[in-house]
DNA sequence: TTAAATTTTTAGATTTGCCTAAAATAATTT
DNA sequence: AAATTATTTTAGGCAAATCTAAAAATTTAA
């Protein structure tokens, strides 16, 4: 079956919204989207119509496995492209997903079959998210967010949650981007801030917040 | 200005109908586009208030200079995007006119200024088509249908005017594509058909009308 | 040069995808 | 357990992009 580029951007969205068994609200996808949450209701009942969503009203929503799978095909698009930008294109990591976001509504099977064999079918995005396979089987890595990597642990910086122009501008400051080593050396319990250690650059302290948001793969 | 897929893929159909004098008229647009004179007529308004177009009521409409501008701007990057098809992903040169026509439409400048720069600045096409430079400026070259080529002159196969699945099967069947040498070595006023030799491959015959469709660049 | 045929436009409807405002339902507080 | 608050849905509207059917304008032909 196929989907408009706004049905897509709702399958996508609850996608990222929904955990392992929770429920989604509509106020929150509402705004995670940008959007009223009448909208919400609209598009919740043109996918239910569609047989991708489980949903009773009032009570929240989820993907069914149809939905799910359309999900995993629209993020495995996505990644892909932004591989592509940044790594064949030359594009910053961090402005590479607005396009994606258009890009990945292009509807060829052929097409991404193709450009994965092209890339050379990569597992992990620029952002170090990784990249659904072409059965929608999602690589698990043990990613653990900054603030929970034990004590001088060493970690790669595999992905940031926030990618807003704020976080992206902190980040450049820090010098960190993904893939960067990165060690917790002290954390201050009374504000919850990490003093830490970016590959060789000298040892520097983040909010607890901050730590909250970037995510790293604990280097075993 | 930006444009929505569909006000691009008009503009897109003007410039490719209008000549270099002659105005376009609403039946013929609509029928190149498979759809109703009255769409057409809205899409006329819209674009005449957004000073693409000249246009008078009853008496047809061709693209100004903005018009062209904008124009010249949505065919490089599809021409560009086909490029990248064919040359890069390795996508059959009969196939790729679809998917492009999607691509197309992702709108942004940084993006199409490094898949130029990527591929090597193409001057040409997979179908042969000039591709229209950063400024928008069409590399001019001296294409004659093969109807016109003089007899016993060398041309190279640079494009076909058609590109229906019925065309496609023809020139599979002559083993006619893109860049094939080819030479008419006798024409039959009776019928206009020509006698013609591809490369190395014995001589054989097409009709006028075929003829009257595949173009190449005159080989001096 | 008027009648017929063709082309183009207008008028009004439909679908998608969004909105605001009001109503319905659920959750929380007192 | 009512009353208040918060959330969600419904109702109704709007713009883009299409359509059909009818009206208007132009062109062609008798």
């Amino acid at each position: 079956m196929k989907f408009s580029a706004s049905e897509e951007n709702y399958i996508k969205s609850i996608y990222n919204l929904q955990g392992k068994t929770e429920k989604v609200n509509t106020n929150s996808l509402a705004g995670y989207l940008n959007m009223r949450a009448a909208s919400v209701t609209d598009m919740l009942k043109r996918l239910k119509t569609k047989k991708l969503l489980e949903y009773k009203k009032y009570y929240g929503f989820r993907l069914n496995d149809s939905g799910n799978k359309e999900a995993l095909r629209i993020i495995r698009r996505h990644r892909l492209w932004e591989f592509f930008l940044v790594n064949r294109l030359g594009m910053e990591w961090d402005k590479v997903h607005v396009i994606a976001e258009e890009l990945e509504h292009v509807s060829s099977g052929d097409l991404i079959k193709r450009l994965d064999n092209f890339l050379g079918q990569p597992k992990i995005d620029p952002h170090g998210d990784p990249i659904p396979d072409a059965n929608g089987k999602m690589p698990e890595l043990n990613q653990v967010s900054l603030k929970n990597l034990p004590i001088k642990k060493n970690g790669i910086v595999s992905s940031v949650s926030s990618q807003t122009q704020q976080m992206m501008e902190m980040l450049n400051h820090y010098g960190i981007t993904i893939g960067s080593q990165i060690k917790v050396l002290k954390a201050f319990d009374f504000d919850g801030s990490l003093q830490i250690k970016i590959s060789k650059q000298p040892a520097c302290i983040i909010s607890e917040q901050a730590a909250q948001n970037i995510f790293v793969y604990d280097d075993q």
